[in-house]
DNA sequence: TTGAAAGCGCTACCAA
DNA sequence: TTGGTAGCGCTTTCAA
């Protein structure tokens, strides 16, 4: 921790004998400059540790190299690989992800996107469709490509990259219909903090609507249910209240195994006792035993859609008009053996 | 996306009909303006949808409010969990993560740090003390406070918040040499891509040493053994090879779970057949039937530690030598069901 | 290929 | 409490 100031460009060009502007030059690819002054300039910096600020360089060129990218929790198997998929995806364009977690909460998602338009950045890219009035203006007015992602919002701010998550919880009780279950529960919040989960509750509890089923058998928590912990106890909770339940859907593969797991203390059979799904293809749900069924919204790819939506908006002359794309992810079903149906 | 230019600082001067350093001073806390000129300026702001270009700011101020950081994955909860104490920890201090991932690799590790210096962080911090020499060069040439987490380095560049690897290796040896457990094998990679699970499997085996035991019974792997999937296949192995095995560390609590489902699917008892022991402190490992034994490292604690001796580091006046703190985090071995040992 | 001047948007500093 | 000036470190633009 040598704490004398960093050297800038000027100290460099110094040392090498020559104007700052040329070491601007010789320190950059692309640029006009002959060997011999590079290789000499290249060595001033060297000898005095330069590092370029990018900072100024991006104050002059108007260009950060940031992308915002706000999620919901970091600590999710499911985001992280969205962001891996977006950090991979952005790295040949030389823009870098700057990230921050809202905690499922709107307004703390308007203060995040605040705070990031203040960096800059290049692009926004949000989860879900759903925002404060005056988050949308923020994204509306930020003069940037902004993507929303995870969803299918109704009125998209710009472009899309996501699936229906009603259509996906609609998905997962026609399976369990098809599989001849008709006592089926739902185990996952009820409260709008989760959005996506939410939409996935209710597109679920329509289909079973639809399908003539009962639907009383959900889980009543104002609190979203996605770890095995939560999933653990509202399984017990279900059990006592509805002893008769054959089938349960789980807001997420965590509380699916949390659910599971219930079950296997209370001696009770998977599938045989209880059929189980989940969502997400989480790590977990492949590797459990038994293997749960579950929804692929294959979240790595959502990741580097939106990062080859970004680049191209972004490597688009801004003279034609950017259209927005909207992507749907197709998600798959993974049926596994947790909702085997025994024939009888 | 409206596309022309955003308005500046003077913009709104102009509207308000006063000096642009009264508009910074009015937009900002803790400076003089007067409540109708503040009142004013932040109509003016409003109308025009100004926002504060932080980058500008910065250059001035030389502060850019950033910390950097890296870390070997982000789809790991432990380091997720790292990350959100250091971004809690530095919010108040209005400072924001930069985060970067380095995929395990010294040489990623040596060019993101490179990349995170040009946006001229506050702060740097990285995790484990092993790095490349160019890196450890950057570090300590920063001009900034460094902090090396997850790990006790021998000799440290600045900082430090971690806990001895090899010491936690040697930890989980002991206990299970003291259940009564003789013939011990491991599962983790024993090449060094993995530093710190390296360190931890030395000690292991070095225990065993120790205390007499045969150490042959390890997993050979020259890559890291981390997931739910390699864990499971490493046990396999382990099985054919070594039948007799009584019990097994894993590098993780995810490779504890994989080989401890290998162990179900085989029809044999945990802990009874076989004694399963992980690491880290995963949820898998508290939900699972039987629960795991894990050795708990708080990566909570290990992110709230290094915000911590950052706001210190950077609130102290620059006069005052800046002492560097070495923090040892205290590890809780978490003694579970899938370790016990049948009295016989 | 190189250099000089101007300016990116903001704030520190000093003066009114 | 307010404003003018200068400058943060870099790149754009134009000229040599």
């Amino acid at each position: 921790m040598s704490s004398k100031k960093a050297p800038t460009m000027s100290d460099v060009a110094k040392l090498a004998g020559v104007s700052s502007m040329t070491v601007s030059r010789a320190l950059r690819s692309g640029t006009s400059a002959s060997a011999k002054t590079r290789a000499k300039i290249q060595a001033a910096a060297d000898e005095l540790g330069y590092v370029l600020d990018s900072t100024a360089a991006g104050l002059s060129t108007r260009k950060t190299g940031f992308v915002a990218v706000t999620i919901p929790s970091i600590n999710n198997a499911n985001f992280a690989q969205t962001v891996q998929g977006l950090t991979e995806g952005l790295r040949e364009a030389n823009l870098q992800v700057l990230l921050a977690y809202t905690g499922y909460s709107l307004q703390e998602e308007e203060r995040m996107v605040q705070g990031l338009l203040q960096r800059r950045p290049e692009a926004i890219v949000v989860t879900g469709g759903v925002h404060s009035d005056k988050c949308r203006r923020y994204l509306a007015e930020s003069g940037v490509p902004v993507v929303e992602m995870w969803d299918m919002p109704a009125t998209p701010i710009n472009h899309v990259v996501g699936f229906s998550n009603k259509q996906a919880g609609k998905t997962m009780a026609q399976f369990l219909q098809q599989q001849g279950f008709r006592k089926i529960g739902f185990i996952g919040g009820n409260a709008a903090i989760d959005v996506r989960g939410y939409d996935r509750r209710r597109g679920f509890l329509e289909a079973l609507d639809a399908y003539g089923l009962e639907r009383h058998r959900y889980w009543q928590s104002d609190q979203p249910v996605l770890t095995m912990e939560e999933g653990a106890s509202a399984m017990e909770t279900l059990l006592e209240q509805y002893p008769d339940t054959e089938a349960v859907m789980c807001a997420s593969d965590l509380s699916a195994f949390g659910a599971m797991m219930t079950c296997v203390r209370q001696g009770l059979s998977v599938p045989d006792d209880m059929a189980i799904c989940g969502f997400g293809a989480y790590d977990i749900s492949g590797n459990s035993v038994p293997e749960i069924t579950t929804l692929d919204v294959s979240a790595l790819s959502i990741g580097t859609e939106t990062a080859r939506i970004i680049v191209a908006a972004l490597s688009k002359d801004n003279k034609e008009p950017i259209s927005a794309e909207v992507v749907e992810i197709e998600t798959k079903l993974l049926v596994r053996p947790s909702t085997e149906k025994i024939s009888s």
